[in-house]
DNA sequence: CGACCAGATTAGAACAAGTCTAAACTGTTG
DNA sequence: CAACAGTTTAGACTTGTTCTAATCTGGTCG
């Protein structure tokens, strides 16, 4: 057991060689992008611009490939809301989310409190893999 | 053409006029392949080749602007479970869906005897307006 | 009935998200 | 450090959907 010295690359390096990726340059800058500092939810358009904005040399297929890595690795979630893009969230924890129509927003609520009861059993020759909820929002009015 | 005594015309018709849409050539018979005989999911691509089946001459171009009205006119319910096409559903009750990841299959079940519970309340400035169950299948193991 | 016109339909172009391809590059291992 | 499997890349391609500009048609009015 190491001392814990404040290197930040570290930590990300395990966390992608655990996940048996080959910790790129590409993959290491997009893993830091994606997990430090918080829970949140991305396009593949939106990491692009970030990785872009800060100057980090990835082309948009390294992009998806990633993306698709992560989630496939179970790093990252998928969120199906709107028909036309995916979203992708850090948040493996259980919970839901708020998606407001208007503006195209998605955030989170926690599962905790949340009951959902009554789910009828899967059809023959499947199983639940999840229950997702989505809760749609509109303009108060 | 010519087929002014065919009967089941004048309920869907009015349904059309109802819904403040011209009853047209194209949208009347979309409506019936869409309405008549049960519920049902279906996608753009699907009802188009539906309608070439039937030699109903429609553009793919009216099926998405005729599945959008019909959305819009509340004759239809837009489903989304998979990024990157629609589903249209023509069960306006309230109820649920079953998505099997590996086959794309999509199927309603009742949301009676279904309770959600602990929906946190909407943000502010909104209000939900509607809270939607997918329960994601994969293949029993 | 016939002419008119707002609204509807159309083919095909355009668009957007995402995947694929083939070549160049890079981490890891020996 | 050589070699190679795995990775990245630009750009072509695919798929689902919307847009455009021209043409057509259902309903109305004279």
């Amino acid at each position: 057991m190491g001392v814990m010295k404040d290197r930040p690359f570290a930590p990300m390096l395990e966390r992608l060689r655990d996940a048996g990726l080959r910790p790129t340059r590409q993959r290491l800058a997009l893993a830091r992008l994606l997990f430090e500092g918080g829970n949140r939810h991305v396009t593949a358009e939106q990491l692009h611009a970030e990785a872009r904005r800060d100057e980090i040399p990835v082309s948009l297929a390294t992009i998806y490939n990633t993306l698709n890595q992560f989630r496939k690795a179970g790093l990252l979630r998928e969120v199906v809301v709107d028909s036309g893009r995916s979203w992708f969230d850090t948040n493996l924890e259980d919970h839901h989310h708020f998606f407001h129509e208007a503006t195209g927003a998605l955030t989170d609520f926690e599962a905790e409190g949340l009951a959902v009861e009554g789910v009828p059993r899967a059809p023959d020759g499947t199983e639940v893999a999840r229950v997702e909820v989505i809760v749609r929002l509109r303009d108060a009015g």
